[in-house]
DNA sequence: TCCCCACATCGATACCCATCTATATGCTCC
DNA sequence: GGAGCATATAGATGGGTATCGATGTGGGGA
């Protein structure tokens, strides 16, 4: 008889958030929640508007070459961030428009950041 | 020699952000970097205060049961959400403090949420 | 006490992701 | 045009992650 049973009763007070919507915010975060592109990220911002070239970033990040330009597509193709070329290298800066959100969760004095 | 190799010249205006630091606040963005996490924040989002339990989750979510628990316990792993049980519910609600600034990222008009 | 229901955990599986080495590409300078 | 450097791409590999079905757990009602 189906017995109805008790009703765990949550309102529901909206709808659900729409897939498209709720893959699209994953897409962006995912680009984000690494360590080593947060740590891209931070010097971008940090070192903004020329932006910095690949060669700057190798060393602090103690990985090889390649994996920093993995890291750089990523983001690229996040849309988070752009690429200048100028002779052999290439600069990359950070795209104000998308990254603003993310910025306020990344730049606030780097200390307190979500500690 | 070493031959100083054209030097790229990036100024590196601050120090690089610390390796725990950059992995802290990668794993909270883990946490929250994936369509069905999202979803489930939304909802608990709006369904404040009193929380959600899992069975209205289950539905909307379109995974099966043991996978909404899943991504319940990373969430409450990362210290985003809190648990509270009631008879045979579980009910689960937003940490507003360690949420707050990812819910102006999720949360700000649902529609044009990072369009 | 027994059963049922909500939820959590377990074990398996299939896929994704970050990393490396090796190699390609593209530019600059001689 | 050839050498050399900075960066990108390709292919391989190991570790992580989301999902499932099956099962464990704990509370409530009959």
């Amino acid at each position: 008889m189906e017995a109805l049973p008790l009703e765990c009763d949550t309102p529901l007070v909206a709808r659900a958030m729409g897939n498209a919507e709720a893959e699209a915010l994953a897409r962006t975060l995912k680009a984000v929640a690494d360590a080593n592109r947060v740590k891209i990220l931070h010097r971008l911002i940090s070192a903004s508007p020329q932006g910095v070239c690949v060669c700057d970033l190798t060393e602090p990040l103690g990985i090889a070459q390649p994996s920093v330009s993995y890291h750089l597509r990523i983001l690229r193709q996040a849309g988070l961030i752009d690429r200048r070329q100028d002779g052999n290298f290439a600069y990359f800066s950070v795209r104000d428009d998308a990254l603003r959100r993310l910025a306020t969760l990344l730049d606030p004095t780097p200390q307190e950041v979500l500690a």
